[in-house]
DNA sequence: CTGCACATGTTTTTT
DNA sequence: ACATGTGCAG
């Protein structure tokens, strides 16, 4: 039956030898555009065509949008029984099991999911209370700690004998670390909250511990299991994939699904060591490889600059990218002397773009290594009236008066939340301030109980004693209302009885009615949750609490747009997974892509250049780099060198095309605001690029390489280059700002290069 | 307790 | 540049 089915017929060999390899452990690693999400979208297809019972099936993603997409993707094959499959993201799938086991834990089904605010505000709490410099313990740089240590499977306790991690900590001038780890942990769990690592370590610590053999029901209920993106999983996740399919006696049904080169979240804990751990630890179950090397998505000079720019690290699963798709455009890059007229050009490069190639907006998108960078592209968009998109940064929901009506919600589903409750108890103003709520933390943690509980017998007297009661008793009356009618009624009940609404409206600037706005839409929102709800099935929970389960691991890259037609801008890293006809990395200069944060560490490094490589990617037919020789950096003007990553793509790849400031754009269009930037337009298309080399072929020792300055550089000289050597110049070509020097390497293989001055770190030897 | 001036710390961030 | 947090005077 299964071999007539049309969708096998969709795949090439070795996609359909991956959805057709039901049984036992799978590896697939699937470079980019090679039909990873059909593979395996087709494959839980292919089960559910085979007799698999879609509820046996668990499909592990890291973001919503993914698991929703793939939903779609089987349904469009198998019909509703798409519906039963479990496909979700790890902390929705485990949140959802944590809620039914939550008893087994020590907490409550109604438990509150803290995110990264919360998180931090719990932090800083203990960090002051404790009296500790807040200069060497610094905040963020402790939940990093905190959250790497829960990632690692390292409680408190065992923290506390880990010598190396103390002593790591001891030397930062943070001796105390491991006991502010402690009462966060404690502090988490009394008031009934988990973050985003508990999600995961709770479950780790359910199926581990194994109360009442729930290990063996998650077994027996997950018999296929699939990971997508598994170069993004961290240790902790993969002890819990293989606690529910590594055991005894199991089938090992378990497909694991990514790409080394596309692994740009080790920042958080992610490790490819997963893929490497992977193979070893099912080695003797039979395990199949399958390597996705076709890429679909892009025209063959990009995927092969890919290529070259990958090589260039240190490990890698070795595979070869290849495209039949043509040769395509070459790769453009572009040169600014400041990042206004890097803006500028890359606009006028998108109008030419459109016009040439009929480009819609949704074709293009401009990609950028932090977020700071958009300003200014927006600007320039806006002035040409081009409808654009800026993704990241501040999310809907973590905009101040959003949380601060959701943390009222919060408190009404779970008054043990202590998080929501310093955020509203004096808000708006009631007169209960900092020092009562201090005292009352305090209080709260001598005894270990929530500050909620301590309210009315805290010894607070007069005025906020008076205060403090009016408080419980609208609390009180919140969780009334929560419990008895649904989320919208809730909802509207308690924005008008805080009285936040209303002292929001007393804010008449446009940023204040914006406020308000962003109020009415949440709670439009919560509308449209209940009546969606009650559309699923008759009987479904449209709760307050169940609102806000569904919202706290939401974020803004999973709104559903319409099919607006808008320009992408949007960070590398919100990049991954999405395609564009025409990409413009932007702002390829040293110290910011690479981040200067990361340049001193080879792994470091490492991370970078694949993020570059993600970059990349995701152009089918049209890519552009550029770089800018200033640009602002913390109100500060920085002058930067191109990025060596451009170095590493392979000049036949690059359209040299002298064109001087080919990107005219229409008559009439262009902006006056032009001559205040008294920049010159620097000529055309440039680029410092090299001819392929064979990675990690250090010729030169960095340590005491050191660059001449290239308009020294002259004909007969000897040099030296990092990566090819001692070489000769030959020639020397080109324009004044342009020059080309042929020079020759000996015993490389191919011995004659051609190499741009401006840029190429030569020393004269 | 509240409001304002000053200081501080800035990569990326699927959840 | 800019937002967010802390300290101090009223």
């Amino acid at each position: 039956m299964s071999s007539t089915n049309s969708y096998l017929h969709q795949l090439n060999d070795v996609q359909r030898q991956a959805v057709t390899a039901i049984n036992g452990p799978v590896l697939v690693v699937a470079g980019p555009g090679s039909g990873k999400t059909r593979v395996l979208t087709y494959r839980v297809a292919h089960l559910i065509e085979e007799g698999i019972p879609p509820w046996d099936i668990l499909t592990l993603t890291f973001t919503n949008k993914a698991a929703r997409e793939m939903k779609e993707r089987i349904q469009q094959v198998v019909g509703q029984r798409a519906d039963r499959v479990w496909a979700g993201t790890f902390h929705s799938i485990f949140a959802r099991i944590l809620r039914v086991e939550a008893a087994h834990l020590g907490y409550p089904s109604n438990f509150t999911i803290y995110d990264s605010d919360d998180s931090a505000s719990v932090i800083r709490a203990i960090i002051k209370e404790m009296n500790l410099s807040t200069e060497d313990y610094n905040v963020n740089a402790i939940r990093a700690r905190i959250s790497s240590a829960k990632s690692n499977l390292i409680p408190p306790a065992r923290y506390a004998q880990d010598q190396e991690l103390m002593q790591a900590d001891l030397l930062n001038k943070r001796p105390h670390l491991q006991k502010v780890y402690e009462k966060y942990v404690a502090r988490c769990k009394r008031a009934g909250a988990m973050d985003f690592d508990d999600l995961l370590y709770r479950m780790f610590e359910l199926l581990h511990t194994n109360p009442e053999g729930v290990r063996e029901k998650y077994q027996q209920r997950f018999r296929y299991v699939m990971v997508d993106e598994f170069q993004d999983t961290n240790h902790l996740q993969y002890e819990i994939v293989k606690k529910l399919v590594n055991y005894e006696g199991s089938p090992r049904n378990i497909c694991v699904v990514g790409d080394d080169a596309q692994s740009i979240y080790a920042f958080r804990g992610a490790t490819i060591q997963n893929i490497l751990d992977f193979e070893q630890d099912f080695k003797k179950y039979n395990i199949q490889v399958y390597k996705l090397e076709q890429n679909y998505r892009s025209t063959s000079h990009i995927v092969q600059a890919a290529n070259e720019v990958i090589t260039n690290n240190r490990k890698q699963i070795p595979k070869s990218i290849w495209s039949d798709k043509g040769d395509g455009e070459r790769i453009r890059v572009l040169k600014a002397l400041s990042d206004t007229e890097e803006g500028k050009r890359i606009v006028d490069a998108i109008l030419e773009q459109k016009n040439r190639h009929h480009l819609r907006n949704r074709d293009i998108a401009i990609l950028y290594r932090t977020n700071a960078q958009s300003r200014i592209f927006e600007e320039y968009l806006r002035r040409y009236n081009i409808s654009y998109r800026v993704f990241g940064g501040l999310s809907f929901y973590q905009r101040k008066e959003v949380k601060d009506i959701l943390a009222y919600f919060r408190l009404a589903v779970n008054a043990k939340d202590e998080e929501a409750l310093r955020r509203v108890i004096n808000l708006p103003r009631r007169g209960i301030g900092n020092s009562s709520v201090e005292k009352i933390s305090l209080e709260a943690d001598a005894q270990n109980v929530p500050m909620w509980d301590l309210l009315p017998r805290v010894s607070l007297t007069g005025r906020t004693r008076t205060a403090i009661d009016g408080f419980i008793h609208l609390i009180e009356n919140f969780r009334q209302q929560a419990a008895t009618t649904n989320a919208y009624q809730a909802a509207i009940y308690i924005a008008k009885q805080s009285g936040l609404v209303d002292s929001l409206k007393e804010d008449t600037t446009v940023e204040g009615m914006g406020r308000v706005e962003n109020v009415n839409s949440l709670l439009d929102g919560i509308k449209e949750f209940v009546e969606n709800q009650a559309d699923e099935e008759p009987g479904t929970d449209t709760s307050l609490a169940a609102y806000i389960q569904s919202i706290s691991l939401l974020t803004d890259q999973d709104e559903q747009l319409q099919d607006e037609e808008y320009i992408t801008l949007m960070s590398v890293h919100s990049a991954k997974g999405l395609e564009f006809s025409s990409v413009f990395v932007v702002g390829m200069e040293e110290k910011l892509f690479p981040s200067f944060m990361a340049m001193d560490t080879p792994e470091g490094l490492d991370e970078e250049r694949r993020l570059f490589y993600v970059a990349i990617t995701r152009a089918e037919a049209f890519l552009t780099l550029s770089y800018s020789a200033s640009r602002y950096r913390y109100g500060q003007m920085r002058y930067n060198e191109p990025s060596r990553f451009l170095n590493e793509v392979d000049l036949t790849h690059v359209e040299m095309a002298g064109g001087m400031g080919s990107t005219t754009i229409m008559p009439g269009m262009e902006p006056d605001f032009d001559r205040r930037s008294a920049q010159t337009p620097t000529s055309g298309v440039s680029g410092n690029f090299k001819r392929k080399t064979p990675a990690n072929q250090l010729m030169a020792d960095p340590k005491t390489f050191k660059p001449s300055p290239s308009d020294q550089i002259q004909t007969g000289m000897k040099v030296l280059h990092l990566k090819f050597g001692e070489g000769k110049v030959l020639a020397i070509d080109g324009g004044r700002d342009n020059r080309v020097a042929t020079i020759f390497f000996q015993g490389s293989d191919t011995p004659e290069r051609r190499i741009m001055l401006k840029f190429a770190k030569l020393q004269i030897l």
